[in-house]
DNA sequence: TGTACATCAGTGAACGCGCGTTCACTGATGTAC
DNA sequence: TGTACATCAGTGAACGCGCGTTCACTGATGTAC
């Protein structure tokens, strides 16, 4: 990232958007999507409302911001995991990506709802949150490209050409073994399902701690058959 | 079910409860939860806002009117889907249980998205919705306690201490193999996180048939080793 | 069967509230010559 | 360096709106004798 040069205009411009996204952002923690307010927002910033507008063209271009926002973190975070253990070998690197991921969910739920929950109804995501998506999807995908043994039969199933042609459309260029590509997507889903279910406090009063299931579903991804 | 003797005026109110609720789930569909407005359903119905204050104490009591209706109407279709295909070999009943709980989604995301979704901000759902919870994932867990083999060695595991412990007390009572319920509940984790991912769409620009895909996450969990 | 009373559904007015957004404006900060 | 002008941040008033909920009430329906 090279340094910017910025007029002091544009430093004091960044720093008040950046402000009012962090506002938002417990407002989203305190009361959901809904509870994003542009007034409330501008109250807690010692400001009016309508000055807001000098810095988001309406609400839903807050939410946007938001939730571009928290892509990139959370694929910087799962990037960031992944090139730290670089030297593990692929079971073990897949393992930290994982936890990785669970962390940043745990750490922000609020966030983690905004891109996979309930979607906000009336609210279309700009385009570059598909790509970004996407890019938080990648290592996980290689990390199975990288388990994938050599001598895997070739398949042809309609589901298996799908994938490759996403793959090779989005979601990083190099190919990839469609069964390493199926088995990076159903890994992805099934630690979104713990997650999410967690996220929501749905193991709240079970008894059950979802750390061991989240590591017991990590064995089970790992033990099965190719 | 026996049929109940009701007054007139009872039936009447039972009708009017259902018609405010089945609004309710109009306006759940169209603009989500927060959409839920006891005026606009007032309105819908031909009545003043006021009016439907006979029926809910309250907007929230509502909201709980119907988690518990969808709750309980999820649990019956997945035991319709387990009783009807009694018959059936485990494997095969397993399937069909996972494709009802699928079709009951996609059917009718928003309520499903009502369960499952993020949870609404400063709502605190009542205690019935833990046990109907529980209830529709029962003939999930019995198909993989038919499943498992004799043989299992015994296991001790904090996360299998855990499981027994809520088994015996909340989730169906017949014993079974820890390692039993461990798959049960990761195969919920599982096809939650499919389901919950189509359902928001996530799937949507990618070419990738979720249904495929759902249909390879059961072929996994069959061909898991035990 | 008829009358007296109790129950209950629904009305309409009112409460205070917060929402997103527009508009014409003031005053400060930056830019050009 | 000083002046003239353009840019931009923020204000305060106002818009129309819908929200959940309360209250005293009217009028219809049911119950008891």
């Amino acid at each position: 990232m090279a340094e910017q040069v910025r007029s002091p205009r544009e430093r004091y411009r960044d720093q008040n958007r950046t402000e009012a996204k962090q506002v938002a952002l417990e407002q989203l923690a305190e009361s959901g999507p809904a509870g994003i307010s542009v007034n409330a927002i501008a109250k807690r910033m010692g400001v009016t409302g309508p000055a807001l507008y000098r810095y988001f063209a309406n609400r839903d271009a807050l939410l946007s911001a938001l939730i571009v926002d928290a892509f990139r973190d959370l694929a910087e975070a799962v990037e960031g995991a992944a090139e730290r253990h670089r030297k593990k070998a692929p079971a073990g690197r897949l393992r930290e990506i994982a936890l990785e991921w669970r962390g940043w969910a745990l750490a922000q739920p609020h966030r983690y709802l905004l891109l996979f929950g309930t979607p906000v109804p009336g609210y279309a995501a700009p385009e570059e949150t598909y790509d970004l998506a996407d890019r938080g999807m990648r290592p996980l995908l290689s990390v199975f490209a990288e388990l994938a043994p050599a001598d895997l039969p070739p398949s042809r199933t309609a589901l298996d050409r799908q994938l490759t042609a996403w793959r090779a459309e989005r979601a990083g260029g190099e190919p990839a073994p469609p069964a390493a590509l199926r088995r990076g997507v159903l890994a992805w889903t099934r630690l979104h399902g713990l997650i999410s279910l967690e996220v929501q406090g749905q193991f709240a009063g079970t008894g059950v701690d979802p750390e061991l299931l989240f590591r017991a579903e990590l064995d089970a991804l790992l033990a099965e058959p190719w």
